[in-house]
DNA sequence: CCTTGACATTAACGTTACGTTAGGGTTTAT
DNA sequence: ATAAACCCTAACGTAACGTTAATGTCAAGG
């Protein structure tokens, strides 16, 4: 049997965390003097370990005396599913030190960490997102503007435009076959560009950002698979070509 | 340019957590439009991922403001001892993994896991302890009988039976050399049993254990090695055969 | 026997890092 | 024009203890 401070010191806790694991009922004392002194026997011990054990999964202590609670409660099936969360956990680890690792290239050789990696390890999902957003096109006031602009034109005007985008995606399905370098294709971003000045001027930069944005977007994404499951990327591939070329004279 | 909800969820948090860090100062969003709202760019975000990092390794969030606050904040120092103490984490991860293992086997062959380690992984010292008191040798009542008993005795009749503790270890010491099975060695033991009457009357379990605990408990152990490194050792050694054919007969 | 120091107790307020309404403005979509 | 989906501030709630505070208990020493 042992003290409130005995059993803090070999399991690593303080006597506080043993009065307040007493009070919510999660761990009581195998028995309790007349002098109100706490008592901790074995079975105690291994009660605790267990709490310790879920504690360190940060499981809240409500969910581990449910847990412990069960009255059918398995500990080895308990043991193994820690074992799992663990196992994950050591992943997630694994994962953000890679991250860490890919932001020291970044700052270190400004490498172009591409953003999207910037969280990786941290959330789980939707990062890619990131990817389409980061590229400055949906800043709040660009989109404001784009939106202003397009309000204010008249209701066959937006019918046109409409149109025109159509005819400008459906022309380059079918010039698809002639490849992304194909003049043909250049051509057609070419008209894409001027088109896109309906809503907004994007300067090069931007504009490959706006192509890899539609393979990113489910929103465009479906649109554009409607017309070919193939044209977003090879949207994407020849804007890349266009704004390469221009760049480079 | 980003909205709360935005890097909130690039970044796994809430906008709550955004709207935290902003009242506590940790971090500003970039820009804050007419309206009120919050706008976070580039730097922002590489700022948030710094706070997420600490905030794996469970620092306080005024902390990591101290930290970022250092007008010399190396980036790439900083980043460097993420990657270190991550790897600790991981190790220590390992370390809770292992444990788990051996108290699975524990549980599911009741194998001795000498109920030492049943805490590894949690406190880092001071185990050893456990071993000694989860022999039930010191549960306090037990201890507080055999403290009032010795209390009772006269000056003289504590130096009495001091002396004749320090003559059992001494003869002891003799008869190392004879072995621990030798008749001289378990006579020695039968004396020590008959001494150990005048602090409380052991049971022949309570028996090995105390002697285990002279090999456990600092305290004993320091005394023992004055008189022979290998007395605590061969002592329950000889305290275990002796048990041994007690409980035989 | 009395005191001192290291324990133990309960009671209750403090702290960290947000979660969670509540009440109300903005922007975008229809 | 109205709903849907955002945004805001303000303020109280929560988990898991930490931290006094006031008080009782116990082994050790003079």
């Amino acid at each position: 049997m042992f003290t409130v401070k005995q059993v803090a010191r070999v399991a690593g806790v303080t006597p506080r965390t043993l009065h307040h694991y007493d009070e919510i009922g999660l761990l009581k004392p195998s028995r309790v003097g007349a002098n109100g002194y706490r008592y901790y026997g074995e079975e105690a011990m291994l009660r605790l370990q267990q709490i310790l054990l879920y504690r360190e999964l940060d499981l809240p202590l409500e969910e581990i005396r449910k847990i412990l609670g069960r009255r059918d409660f398995d500990v080895l099936a308990a043991l193994e599913d820690h074992k799992k969360a663990l196992g994950r956990r050591i992943e997630r680890m694994k994962q953000l030190l890679t991250t860490v690792d890919k932001t020291i290239d970044h700052v270190k050789g400004n490498k172009k960490m591409s953003e999207q990696g910037l969280f990786e390890g941290f959330s789980e999902e939707e990062q890619e997102r990131y990817a389409l957003e980061a590229e400055k096109l949906y800043e709040p006031e660009t989109v404001r503007a784009s939106n202003r602009k397009w309000k204010g034109y008249s209701a066959s005007k937006k019918e046109q435009i409409l149109a025109e985008g159509k005819a400008i995606y459906s022309d380059l399905v079918a010039v698809m076959p002639k490849g992304a370098h194909s003049p043909e294709a250049q051509a057609i971003v070419e008209r894409w560009r001027m088109h896109m000045d309906y809503f907004w001027t994007p300067d090069l930069d931007q504009l490959s950002g706006l192509a890899q944005g539609y393979n990113n977007d489910p929103r465009f994404k479906a649109n554009f698979d409607k017309l070919h499951p193939k044209l977003a990327e090879f949207m994407r591939e020849a804007v890349k070509i266009y704004v390469a070329r221009k760049k480079g004279k």
